[in-house]
DNA sequence: CGAGAACTATGACATTTGTCAGTTTGTAAC
DNA sequence: GTTACAAACTGACAAATGTCATAGTTCTCG
């Protein structure tokens, strides 16, 4: 069993707030493992009882709409915390958690994060803090949805990828998503998303090699988002 | 200066958890003050210092996209908080609050709700679970802006103002929205919106009188949001 | 009450986006 | 390799939505 104390999760996370002792209980009580990459860690409606560290991978967040396309609400990479909300408002996931990558994750059972929440008042802060940094940047997210048009979406989608997961060696960027995925981020049907890459491609404003994408103009791509 | 204890707010918010120490405290420092029709309780990027109550009337939440409208992010009603999120992120408010009917609101300044929150685990625990439900909710509202028609997003509105702020005596919705702002909720062009609300009064499932709204077959409204 | 402003409504048209059908390309398994 | 399947792509068309122009209606305030 690893030590939690050098773990990416502790340094990036609400988790830095807590101290020695805490971290010993939470290397003693935790299980981990990998998730291979298209495997759900948990699927809306499920109850989990405890929270996920993400130690390494990427992860997809989405939600079932009415008529059966997966929307995409949010990606989550190594060093974040999964399921925090769940448990406080001691309801199902409100959404699925699928991996891109294979993953390497931590599981910390409910009964202990609520004893540093009530131990630990900087570690409380750390995690109301997290959760309205998710309210607001959902909450902007939902005014873009409502109103821009699917290609300043793509081409904020793009830019958001690069500036959040960067690049692979030859420039491409790092997150592979399918063209159905991208589409399911926008919120567009996936030929529209095919089309809208392919004009982008044509104004050498991206290059296509394969499903690997490569920003080529980030400031008419900027321009373009608005 | 009137007491907190008996307080709508109290009742219906986070305030709840508050003792009677804390809340003679809170009647001590609060300033109440009344906020006209159509008047700002706070603009987009402004910093408040501070949490309002509103006793009374309802507000909006709106944020401005860049293609120069105005999405209604929210609607707040007698009994809510606004500006927690701010206040425990220390950033600048990120949505703006405008009156839609004349409203009581009281001030609390932020030291003394910081100070609840490190003497109180359960007023703590309440205001997450306030902000984890308006994460879900604008988790759901994204996906709804994403993948639905305008028609479906319609229909999901008005059945939304219905169960939530009820009917006047004629049985007409009692929020009094102007097309615009409807039009901004549902995140659409205000044409696009009217003439999607005739279409509704000509096949019946409304009633329209003036700006008055009147919802007739629930049902088929229903079936019509998914 | 009356003038002006703001709001509601409708038509005509352009643009965006979705849908369906079919082809090509890439990739994994045998 | 080659077969088999999923993913990427393209075209044609339909449907949804936005924009602009204009007219009628309601509201407000002096």
């Amino acid at each position: 069993m690893s030590k939690c104390e050098q773990c990416i999760v502790r340094e990036f996370s609400s988790l830095k707030a807590l101290n020695k002792q805490e971290l010993l209980q939470m290397a003693h009580c935790k299980t981990s493992y990998t998730i291979k990459k298209g495997e759900p860690l948990f699927e809306e409606g499920e109850s989990i009882h405890g929270v996920f560290c993400v130690k390494d991978g990427i992860c997809k967040l989405t939600k079932l709409s009415a008529n059966g396309k997966d929307q995409i609400v949010k990606l989550i990479k190594a060093g974040e915390l999964l399921g925090q909300r769940s448990l406080i408002s001691e309801e199902p996931v409100n959404l699925s958690a699928v991996a891109l990558e294979d993953m390497e994750v931590c599981f910390i059972p409910k009964k202990e994060i609520l004893q540093f929440f009530s131990e630990n008042n900087q570690f409380s802060m750390n995690v109301m803090k997290t959760i309205c940094g998710d309210l607001k940047e959902s909450d902007d997210h939902m005014v873009s949805m409502a109103q821009k048009s699917v290609k300043e979406r793509l081409a904020e989608t793009l830019l958001y990828l690069e500036d959040t997961f960067g690049t692979a060696a030859d420039g491409s960027l790092h997150v592979q998503l399918t063209r159905e995925e991208l589409a399911g981020m926008i919120g567009t049907a996936t030929e529209s998303c095919i089309r809208l890459l392919s004009e982008l491609n044509k104004t050498g404003l991206v290059e296509l090699n394969g499903k690997r994408i490569h920003l080529k103009d980030r400031n008419k791509l900027r321009r373009m988002a608005e």
